[in-house]
DNA sequence: CCAAAAACTGTACTTGCGGTATGGAAATGC
DNA sequence: GCATTTCCATACCGCAAGTACAGTTTTTGG
């Protein structure tokens, strides 16, 4: 029991290595085995075929994925009552973090599944959709905070700037993956964190900062 | 030498979809093959193997990409001979582009290489690295034009701007397949056109644009 | 301490893929 | 019209992936 959740562990990490490296349906359930130290039927004693560790591959990598932006941003909140300041905050740190990765960021399972849907049941890109969806709605309630307090200079479409950051992460592994550059990643989170600053610094025409938060206060 | 070109043609587009659809190492020639109406032999006629293959499919998935680029920025660029304006035309009517395709943007070739990256041979990642450094020094063109006669409202850096509508884009669409929601790269593309327009629109503070272009006119 | 369940291993089998060898038909140049 | 190049078919091989299943060791609750 206690056991086995550790060589289950060990599989997961070696195939979500492979799968970001070489794919899905080019991982070889050989490999992954071989690279764990345990049998093919050590294997298939955890998972019952493929499909499921696809599926728990995915939902792993989901979860470590919100454990950090809860982090992140729930250190920047602690740094800044302002909601605009703790989400670019936020922002900066999740830039550091990412630059900071050694070798780069490994790849982003939703976009490896995303660009091999055919080889997965409906579970498993209805997980995917699910995910990236839960990750557009919480970083939309950064943007409801902070336009509960600044004007954007621009009318703004909250749910396609909130979209945005996902793009924009997404992109910017892809980008750094190729160019061998993991800086690239980096300086893209922080180019849509010029893009937030810009949006929701005070125009001279319409200087009008906190309403009602600062009311409160 | 005339239906040669023909079946190598129908290779390409039914293995581009497969690849994009299922990824390449599960990708299988009996299933191309199969799908395009020949046999095997005729396949190994064609392309010395599966790597040559990948190198060929790149390859076209890149010329067409350009000869986009080529076309939309091209036609903007008759239709306003203001640097800005050409790129933000050019930029609307890429999105609209991209929102109409039947069934949505079938995907990125440069990023499904760039997540199997381990499948393929240098020569390969090669092209892929230089494809994307192409395209972003193609925008960076247009944002180099623009800056010699607007004046940007924060400081910019051109390579990570241009970098940025990649990243917009295969992000986009990632967010468009995933959601099963064509319109979502569109708007991305938009949002990205909000961005550079907020950048380039005169601030209240330091009005000064057209320096020398229009001082030439 | 000891049953029983959990956590594996060994082996054998099926299937299908990537790739090859060889031969033949069809188009093309001259 | 004929040789040459282009193009594709049949048949086959080696190999590994995925699966099934029976057996063995290890862990653990009571």
């Amino acid at each position: 029991m206690r056991k086995g959740e550790a060589t289950r562990e060990r599989i997961l990490e070696v195939a979500e290595a492979s799968v970001l490296a070489k794919g899905f349906g080019a991982t070889s359930i050989e490999e992954v085995i071989a690279e764990a130290g345990i049998t093919k039927s050590g294997f298939f004693y955890h998972f019952r075929d493929k499909n499921e560790l696809a599926h728990e591959l995915l939902r792993r990598y989901i979860a470590e994925d919100h454990r950090i932006l809860d982090e992140i941003f729930g250190r920047a909140a602690e740094l800044s009552e302002d909601p605009l300041q703790a989400f670019l905050i936020g922002l900066k740190m999740l830039a550091e973090l990412m630059g900071d990765l050694p070798g780069g960021h490994p790849g982003c399972m939703i976009a490896s599944v995303c660009y091999q849907e055919r080889l997965f049941d409906r579970r498993v890109i209805d997980l995917n959709r699910e995910a990236i969806e839960s990750v557009n709605a919480r970083i939309r309630e950064h943007l409801e905070a902070i336009m509960a307090v600044y004007a954007p200079r621009e009318p703004l479409d909250l749910d396609v700037m909130a979209e945005m950051l996902s793009c924009i992460i997404d992109g910017g592994i892809i980008m750094a993956k190729v160019t061998d550059d993991p800086n690239r990643l980096a300086r893209q989170i922080l180019a849509y964190r010029a893009f937030v600053k810009m949006q929701f610094s005070a125009p001279a025409l319409a200087a009008a900062p906190l309403p009602r938060a600062a009311a409160a206060e």
